[in-house]
DNA sequence: AGTTATGATTCGCT
DNA sequence: AGCGAATCATAACT
């Protein structure tokens, strides 16, 4: 210990003046055998420091020259893992002490949430995770809304430039560490670098990629995050649905009154006459039904109006078919028999009414083989006759009506439910 | 400005 | 997933 201390203060006392070494050295220069050649060796390791410390003084031919002949010096290796060594507990163990430090939370967070918003990790085609949760919500999986599409757009375009810098970082990190790595690796030959320190070197590079990753990462989920708001306002944003829109959504409603639940055709049926989505005909019918519910008192005019309006249309209907049958064939008489024709709208009105005198109407019910004219709209009204829902409307779904608080017993006559009483006399629903 | 109407969202249930 | 119910947010109305 002491003795190699001394060696190193004896040699030239140059480059590793005032350093001691802790621990001691582990490999004995070759060639020590004893202390008979030890003068001449002091002497020539003297020789090889100085000349390592005046290297740069020289030119750069003979500094090649110098340095090939110090590679090849028998010297060489023995003074190399010496110097390597020293290095490795002075200044670096410093450095290594502060390797290894867990992952930082900031950038899990950063990652977790590039993942959920569909950014990061696999590709699920245009959509995301998310868009299914936060964006359609309880829409269908089919919207097709314009804000949406936009929406998606815009999230891939953020998803595709993230990737493609990310792949730049990527690519750039890896070119700047084997740069490094083999600059370091060349100079290891004539400057004590250790494999071990070449790694170290690596992890610095990495860490400092990685903080430019996650800068990249902040300002990807900050521009997720604004287009997301973006979004949301704008679908907060209320627009009316066309006037146009609300009757054709009304007069499925009123005409299918006893079962108002469009089937998933219907609805895209809806959704394209209306010009609005799938999504958007499930929340009208949503809304209608609770609200008709709870106030059925107050949507009597509207649902004697589409009613008529209905009857009207069937009236219409049934006429042209009779006269059309008539000029056709005759012979067949289609007037009063049941399912002989197919009516767009008549599956199953079925509505409770009022007539302006007050008296009540509960249950007018138009079948598929009422005897219509428009003439003869107060007797469609006053028609009691209930149609079990076999009216052969395509756009019609049966739906579970239990006696049990079901939609039918809502607007079932037989309960006796006055329009104007019924439970819809409360108006909570409007009261924010 | 206050109220009502209405489309959208959220939550819990089945 | 579809529904009812409650609620939110905003358009439309008074």
């Amino acid at each position: 210990m002491d003795e190699q201390a001394r060696i190193f203060q004896t040699l030239g006392g140059v480059a590793l003046a005032g350093h001691t070494v802790p621990g001691g050295m582990a490999i004995p220069p070759p060639g020590l055998h004893d202390g008979s050649d030890g003068d001449a060796m002091k002497q020539d390791i003297g020789d090889i420091l100085h000349q390592i410390m005046t290297i740069t003084d020289q030119s750069l031919d003979e500094a090649q020259a110098k340095k090939h002949g110090l590679n090849c010096h028998r010297m060489k290796p023995a003074l190399f893992s010496v110097l390597c060594e020293i290095k490795e507990k002075t200044g670096l163990c410093i450095r290594g002490a502060q390797e290894e430090d867990p992952p930082d939370p900031q950038l899990m967070r950063l990652d977790n949430m590039l993942l959920a918003e569909g950014v990061a990790g696999p590709d699920k085609g245009s959509g995301s995770a998310t868009l299914t949760t936060a964006a359609t919500a309880s829409a269908s999986h089919n919207d097709n809304s314009i804000e949406h599409s936009d929406y998606r757009a815009k999230l891939s375009q953020i998803r595709q430039i993230y990737h493609t810098e990310l792949e730049k970082y990527e690519q750039a990190c890896n070119e700047f560490t084997t740069h490094v790595m083999n600059l370091l690796r060349e100079q290891s030959r004539t400057r004590p670098i250790s494999p071990k320190e070449i790694e170290r070197m690596v992890s610095i590079i990495h860490r400092k990629f990685s903080s430019i990753q996650m800068q990249l990462k902040q300002s990807t989920c900050e521009a997720v995050m604004i287009l997301r708001s973006r979004f949301l306002d704008a679908r907060r944003k209320r627009r009316n649905f066309s006037k146009q829109a609300t009757e054709i959504l009304n007069e499925y409603f009123y005409s299918h009154l006893s079962n108002p639940y469009p089937s998933e055709e219907a609805k895209e049926e809806l959704a394209k006459k209306c010009s609005i989505t799938v999504s958007q005909v499930s929340n009208w019918f949503g809304n209608k039904r609770i609200r008709y519910k709870k106030n059925i008192g107050k949507f009597q005019e509207e649902a004697n109006l589409y009613a008529a309006k209905t009857a009207v249309n069937a009236a219409h209907a049934v006429a042209a078919a009779v006269q059309k049958s008539q000029t056709n064939s005759p012979t067949t008489p289609n007037s009063g028999s049941s399912g002989s024709f197919n009516l767009q709208n008549s599956g199953d009105m079925f509505i409770n009414m009022q007539i302006p005198n007050g008296k009540s109407y509960q249950g007018a019910e138009v079948g598929a083989n009422v005897q219509l004219q428009v003439d003869t709209l107060h007797h469609v009204i006053n028609q009691t006759r209930y149609n079990d829902d076999v009216g052969g409307n395509t756009m019609y779904r049966s739906h579970g009506l239990d006696a049990n608080g079901g939609w039918k017993d809502l607007v079932t006559p037989s309960s006796a439910i006055s329009p104007t009483e019924g439970p819809g006399s409360e108006h909570s629903d409007t009261s924010n």
